[in-house]
DNA sequence: AATCATCTTGTGACCGCTCTCATTCCTCGG
DNA sequence: CCGAGGAATGAGAGCGGTCACAAGATGATT
């Protein structure tokens, strides 16, 4: 059996309250004693039960990410350095699929929530679609921090991507690549960014004295074959003079969909059509002739929303609640000149 | 404050041990009393208190899932699985990078397991490459299962895919298609994968009477630039007669590194070189022209190793400890038929 | 009717820690 | 020399469950 702090304080010879203390590095204790339990704490291998202090505390520990279980992410890099930050901060990070229009996943986060299964939330769209999850915590009184919400309340703490200022810069360099058949694809009609991109792409246009043309906007999803079959629908017209000389897809996975579309079609990328994303999957540099995109910072956003959280759920002070961090426009192979 | 037991014994007219009873579906409770109780609970609103329950049960009801941070994964649907067994299974599942090669991961590690922090772990490559984890585990006996571990040790349970037969087919494959010289990328020395897969690669060869070439044999890395190195190093040989028409990547992502180099040199994929790789990542069909691969359920490895893993800390009785998965070929686009 | 096995329910100790509240020991000003 | 105040330490009560064990009720068996 693991060592307990009860053997800590009887080979220390003193009570397990001042091991208590010494643990948690609390004041009052003479260096002395201090040194006397620290050498017993490393003698017995003494590490203390969370169990018992998360009981005692009446606290979790823990901390809840809802995810959409469809999402397409480089999981990875960003999952490695939330989970390095809850290890430092001795807080347990969960990754809980979420699906709002599914009654069992509803009920099961209704039971997290009610029997206190965490400390806070981190809720990534499109799980906050609905304002079912917020309003649950909010009467429980639980931190949350949203992800690119869709609705920016000044009562919620929230991180996000200023979408409307990555569409514009995306579309401008579009436009001084000479484009102006600029097809943009429209996202999913529950996430915030499918509109904010939207009007970045339509304020650009303004911008440039461009006509703003509905008829090459394309609802679409966030997926692979939601900008295929859009891209398809695009470059397949009747019409030739109608046809886009470059295609804004709304995401990067999107965008894959509508690369994968054009050469399908026998289409030279970039050369006969550009094509750009959004949100720099770590995969678009990867996928041939590299794609141009917006780099949102998928890392930042989540780190910043889990150290936040973590002070929130604290009760440290915060500075900012709310945090709008500004998107980076990445060149790749996809995009190019417009050549008559 | 949330309900506990006692509230609902109370309100039920009964004591905390009958409460207890019915929670834990324990037998030796009246219809009668079990309903009362039943609605107690309902109109309370309780749910037993975790951290309590793992106190006294002397468990911590957590897994750990051992990473290599670096890793390219479609880690998303795989997670969204595990987390649903977890949270039926009443285990929460974390995930924790691990880097055999910094001191700084190993120390971490070493504390998680011996502050008994998890019930169990699952260590996927190449996190077993030294057998320190596993020995450390063993010491503590802490139940693990490995995912295609290095050695398949009789002692340490582990689910794992057959990797030389799954390369057995694809160069199977390629060979049919009339290709004789068919380049081989290795991957990394410290998994498994990359020698099982290299004698997959050569049995198939013997076994249809084509000469193993050492010298188109590169060694490589399980990512995009060991992918495009190797590629651009056996597509730019002086000797136009030594030139590969088919690449065999060790795996996905080396074979996206080969894909781009291959187009960089403006080679047509595949009427010019035929493409493939090992894993079947679900990014691999939305390559153009899709990516000929094996499909190695990862989704399935994971869900049998957590399954498994449960069992074995709760100490149910196991019937297979270790299991091969047969790897599936998936033919896409790009690969064909060689033509003079 | 007595005995005994089985079902049903309850009592109270305990898991390992934190925290409140004493208690002891010093120091120091008046 | 006394009392106040602060530093250092400890005793003991929980936190909310589980579990060993006790004990009463019931029914079957002898």
């Amino acid at each position: 059996m693991a060592a307990t702090i009860k053997d800590v304080a009887r080979l220390a010879g003193c009570s397990i309250k001042t091991v208590s203390r010494v643990i948690n590095e609390e004041p009052y204790v003479t260096p002395d004693l201090r040194a006397r339990v620290q050498s017993a704490i490393r003698a017995t291998g003494f590490a203390p039960n969370i169990s018992a202090r998360r009981l005692v505390k009446q606290q979790s520990y823990a901390l809840c990410i809802l995810m959409y279980p469809g999402f397409y992410q480089d999981t990875s890099a960003v999952l490695s350095r939330i989970m390095d930050i809850g290890y430092e901060e001795n807080y347990d990070i969960l990754i809980q699929p979420y699906f709002a229009a599914h009654t069992r996943s509803r009920n099961k986060l209704v039971e997290l929530i009610h029997g206190h299964r965490f400390d806070g939330y981190i809720v990534t769209p499109p799980c906050d679609a609905d304002d079912f999850v917020a309003d649950l915590l909010i009467t429980y009184k639980i931190p949350l921090v949203q992800i690119n919400p869709f609705n920016r309340s000044d009562k919620i703490p929230f991180i996000a991507g200023d979408d409307e200022l990555g569409a514009y810069k995306m579309t401008e360099h579009l436009l001084q690549l000479g484009h102006r058949q600029i097809a943009f694809l429209m996202g999913p009609r529950n996430m915030r960014s499918s509109f904010d991109r939207l009007r970045g792409y339509q304020a650009a246009l303004a911008a440039h004295g461009v006509a703003f043309q509905p008829e090459i906007v394309e609802p679409s999803e966030f997926t692979f074959d939601g900008g295929n079959t859009a891209a398809r629908l695009l470059l397949e017209r009747a019409n030739p003079a109608a046809r886009p000389t470059a295609i804004f897809a709304g995401n990067d996975e999107a965008a894959y969909g509508v690369l994968f579309a054009a050469q399908e079609l026998g289409l030279q990328i970039p050369s006969q059509l550009s094509i750009c994303g959004y949100d720099d999957y770590s995969f678009s540099k990867y996928v041939w002739p590299g794609l141009t995109t917006i780099h949102q910072p998928a890392e930042d956003l989540l780190d910043i929303a889990t150290h936040l959280l973590i002070r929130l759920v604290k009760g440290e002070p915060i500075e900012t609640r709310q945090a709008i961090i500004a998107p980076q426009l990445v060149l790749r192979g996809s995009t190019r000149r417009l050549v008559e």
